[in-house]
DNA sequence: GCCAACGTTGGC
DNA sequence: GCCAACGTTGGC
């Protein structure tokens, strides 16, 4: 899950209360159906995009599994979307809570080079979606980076 | 700040 | 349903 870090970053997280924080703004469809299949209880990596040192900072668990995203009808929200209505909303978002930072940053490059994540959908060229499937065998892999 | 690669919008 | 124009993302 990415997030820009002068927006929202790691330490945001860890100095909410209970260092949980609504994952909201998601308006992508293809980001928000990710979402949309995640857990409770699921492991996510927190992804710091567009800044100096971009790449994955840390983990976090989803603690609320898929609900809808409200923002979208507050029209003093950066998030505002008058097509999605009380009755027929189109955003959700999820509940993270902060479960450890790593001591460093895994940067994007780290990642690229790595053969065992050449299928890793943020890798691909192009890759803009702001919420990402990671397999198994590439959370595994994504660890021993540290 | 540049710009490639997308996604979305809207006229037709 | 096509596609040009436009907006956004995000690495560099």
């Amino acid at each position: 899950m990415k997030s820009e870090p002068n927006v929202f970053s790691i330490d945001d997280l860890i100095a909410r209360p209970n260092q949980i924080e609504p994952w909201e703004g998601v308006r992508n469809y293809q980001a928000r159906n990710f979402m949309r299949e995640m857990e409770c209880d699921d492991l996510a990596f927190f992804y710091h995009s567009n800044c100096k040192e971009a790449g994955i900072v840390g983990i976090m668990k989803i603690v609320k599994s898929a609900y809808v995203d409200d923002s979208a009808f507050d029209e003093k929200s950066p998030y505002f979307d008058s097509k999605s209505t009380l009755e027929k909303p189109r955003w959700w978002r999820v509940d993270v809570q902060f479960v450890r930072k790593f001591e460093r940053t895994i940067t994007l490059h780290e990642l690229k080079i790595q053969s065992e994540l050449a299928d890793f959908q943020l890798v691909q060229r192009g890759n803009r979606l702001s919420i990402l499937p990671v397999t198994e065998t590439q959370w595994e892999c994504i660890l021993l980076q540290i």
